[in-house]
This record gives structure tokens, C-alpha cells and sequence, in this order.
DNA sequence: AAAAGAATGTGTCTGGCATCACATAGAGGG
DNA sequence: CCCTCTATGTGATGCCAGACACATTCTTTT
């Protein structure tokens, strides 16, 4: 029933308030531990807290009446989820599932809201990220209006790559979800994206790294995804 | 080069601000109309103003490289756009297009900005605004999810009604937009959303009505776009 | 009213992806 | 180390939506 301020300090939306402030939300915060497959919380609940992610990865997901699963997004440490619950006080829109084990800090809803109003530079950070948010949701629109899955693949790698360094023409992607969890955002069988992969290993423009992949040749893999390089 | 203040005070998002404020705004917004198929804005422009749609229909596109058009979203009467390269100051992420003959009030960047730090209610405001867009964003995405075309449709046609009465077993979509329009909103061909709308009248689940479209079951709609009622 | 241009309607064909059905390979746990 | 479960790999099949090619209707313009 207490995270370090340490540790919030560190999440990016949090950084800019004052030490007095931190000290209060770590008294009411909380560090739980989801593993692999577990639930964060569930579609068509209240939302009682605003959720960051300190360490792994967790996917929304949706269902729809016929059982197929649709992936919403990833978040990466660092990132904050369940914002919309928070925000208006509907229904969370998606569940959230954590991909591996994973570190969720939990703010009460009744922690945050009052700071919204009270400190106006962190107004201002929650409103970029959720333009960031807005912007990812339209970059994945555009995933999704690809009619080649081999397309739709290489630019969903290409918005999970994390550079290495600022001109590397290698990339890597820690803890790679698996084919399923991509294949239900890219909105194609998994099948279908191990025969993607497949192709992709044996042209050297990927590589399995243990829970990593690692992307070799990101200059082809953006050809790829823009439609450009057509002889594979 | 002024824009009366009735018309700003009847924007959802600044219907709260103090009469003096608006006052301003309206001396330095601007009306503008855009003939049917104009061009508001350039995808990939830095954003001078934030938009209101204040009569018409107008919608988001992007294109990806092999010409294919993707639909981002619609924007209704009293909603904006062009708000994101407003806040972050990055480049637009799309293109916004005139549907039909539309009036939109362009408010410069510059006196928008000071407004939100100003303002607290008009941040809290614009952030459930943002709320908003991300669940629509989140909707369109479990829209696109979806196998069957016709689904598809009544699915889209379902998020934009507009009920006229609260109980009311019939609905009515105003200035409906052309098949193309909607085809490329749900990832489908036009031929193909002509067919489902065949089918759709044949079975007086839908009627047009000039400009606009009846919807005559919204029950039966709703069922369809659910995946329930096999029976076509 | 005529003509040009949009928007819609409809048939045919085909390719590519989903689906199914397994095989194989890893990972984790006791 | 074996066993179980999950993840990945791979072929065969069917089908449906996209592409193309027009026809027709509706709208707008002059």
C-alpha cells in the first residue's frame, strides 16, 4: 500500500510535480505484481484507479460476441493505461492483460483527479500524452487500412521499435509479443503472421533473440511497410 | 475576420468560458466555408488554428502510398479538429475533408494556448473532449476488427446515429455520406458497401430519405452489427 | 433542357487470407 | 529430466471480398 517516490518519480507523466505531492501519492499508491496472462481489469468495469506501467508489457484487448479477440494497444513502462475510466467515468472501453510478468502501479482515482485541477503543468502533460494516444490510435488505423499482411507486420514493428542510437539502422523490440498478440492488432490470423515472420528471418530483416527480436535491417522493413520495395 | 459570439458560446467546449474571453476569441477566429470536397487541411502541415465544424459534415483521411484512401473519422456539427498538431505542435496526422458544403470556425493556435493554462475548466473541458476522441478511436477499431461486411456497416451506421427520441426504435444518420466515403471509414470496397445496402433496404432495416438516411430498426441494427440474429 | 459528372447498382472472376488440422519445437514446472 | 502446455511452423482447402467493367440513376451546371 506504498510505492517509493522514487519510483514515480520516474513515470514520465508524473516527473514534474513537487516532492510534497509525490510524498502523498505514494501513501495512497500501489505496486502490484500481474504475471503472465493475467488480468489487469476487465471491459465494462468502473474504473477505480489510473494504472502505469513500471516494468513489462500489458496489451488492451477486446472481444468481440463471436470470441475473436482484438488487441487496442501495447504499453511499454513507463506508459499509463486505463486513463479513459478515469478521465469521464464510463466504462473502461477494452481489458487490459498483462503480456509477461508485469510491474503496475495504481493510483486511486480519487488521488489523481484533484491534482488535475490543482496543478495545471500536469494538466498539460496529461493532455500531450493523450494527444500521443490519440496520435498512436491513428497511426494504427493506418496499420489496419494496409491490404498486405506482410505491410501491416513490418509497420507494426517499425511503431514498436525502440532506437538504439539516433542514426542506428539496427533496432530491437524487448520482449516481443508473441504471433497471436500481434496478429489480433494487425487484425490478421496468426498463421498468417508466422508465414510474415518466416519470410521476414529468411531475408536476414529480423532475428529472434531469445524474448527479443531484433530488427536488422530497419531501412527495408520501413520500404516494406510504405508499400515501396517491391521485390520482397 | 470575426466570428459572432453566439456561434463560439454554442460550441460545446467554450460554451463555459466568461463572456470577456469570448469576446476576444471572436475578434480573432475566423468563419470560413468549404464547398463540398474542399480541403480544410493538409495532412503533414504544422497546425496554425484549431477547428470547429459548425455546419456540414467534414472527415479525416489519410492515403497510403499506393493511393488508397483510409477514413479517419467524422466530425459532426459542434465537434473540432485539428487538435492535435494544436497541442503538441507536431504535423497534422491527416488530412481533413469537406463532405458536404460546410462552415467551420478557425481559431489561430496562438489564442487557444494561453487559454488552457488559463482556464482550468476549459483544460478539464477539452480533456474529456479528448476523452471522447479516444473512445471513438477505440469503437472505429473493434469496428474494423470485425469479419463481415455487413457487421461492418451496421455497426458504423449504429455509432452514428443520432437518437431522436430516447426511446425511440427508429433512428436518423443527417447528410449521410456516399458509400465511398463509408467504405473507406470501415476497410471495405465501395461495391461492397452497396451490396450490404441492397440488402439493408430490401429487409426496411434502412431507407434513404434525400440527404439522409433512415434507420427504420435500430433493434435489428444493432443485433446485426452484434453478430447475433444469423438469420440475415 | 441538355450535357457532364457523381453516385449507385450489378455481374463475373480470381487471389489471398482465414480456417482447419496437425507437426514440431520451446518453455516452465515439479 | 520428463511431462505438460504454450508457441511456432506448414500444408491443403474453401470462400468471400476486392478488382474490373459496365449500366443506370441522380445531381449539378450552363
Amino acid at each position: 500500500m506504498t510505492v517509493s517516490v522514487d519510483i514515480l518519480q520516474h513515470l514520465p507523466l508524473l516527473s514534474g510535480l513537487p516532492k510534497v505531492t509525490l510524498n502523498e501519492l505514494s501513501r495512497m499508491s500501489d505496486l502490484k505484481t500481474f504475471s503472465k496472462r493475467e488480468v489487469v481489469y476487465n471491459k465494462g468495469t468502473q474504473a477505480s484507479h489510473l494504472f502505469f506501467l513500471y516494468d513489462g508489457r500489458v496489451q488492451g484487448v477486446d472481444f468481440t460476441v463471436d470470441g475473436k479477440e482484438v488487441g487496442c494497444f501495447f504499453a511499454e513502462p513507463g506508459d499509463f493505461f486505463g486513463e479513459l475510466g478515469v478521465m469521464d467515468g464510463q466504462e473502461q472501453p477494452e481489458s487490459v492483460i498483462a503480456l509477461v510478468k508485469s510491474t503496475v502501479v495504481a493510483i486511486p482515482k480519487a488521488a489523481i483527479r484533484p491534482l488535475l485541477t490543482a496543478m495545471p503543468n500536469l494538466a498539460e502533460a496529461l493532455m500531450l500524452k493523450l494527444s500521443e494516444k490519440l496520435r498512436q490510435a491513428s497511426m494504427q488505423r493506418k496499420i489496419l487500412g494496409l491490404s498486405n499482411p506482410l505491410q501491416k507486420v513490418c509497420a507494426q514493428l517499425w511503431t514498436m521499435n525502440v532506437n538504439t542510437s539516433e542514426v542506428a539502422d539496427t533496432g530491437k523490440i524487448p520482449m516481443m509479443p508473441t504471433h497471436q498478440e500481434l496478429a489480433i492488432m494487425i487484425n490478421a490470423s496468426r498463421e498468417t503472421v508466422t508465414r510474415v515472420f518466416q519470410l521476414l528471418q529468411s531475408k536476414s530483416i529480423v532475428q529472434r533473440d531469445g524474448n527479443d527480436l531484433l530488427l536488422l535491417n530497419l531501412q527495408t522493413l520501413k520500404e516494406i511497410s510504405e508499400g515501396t520495395r517491391e521485390g520482397l
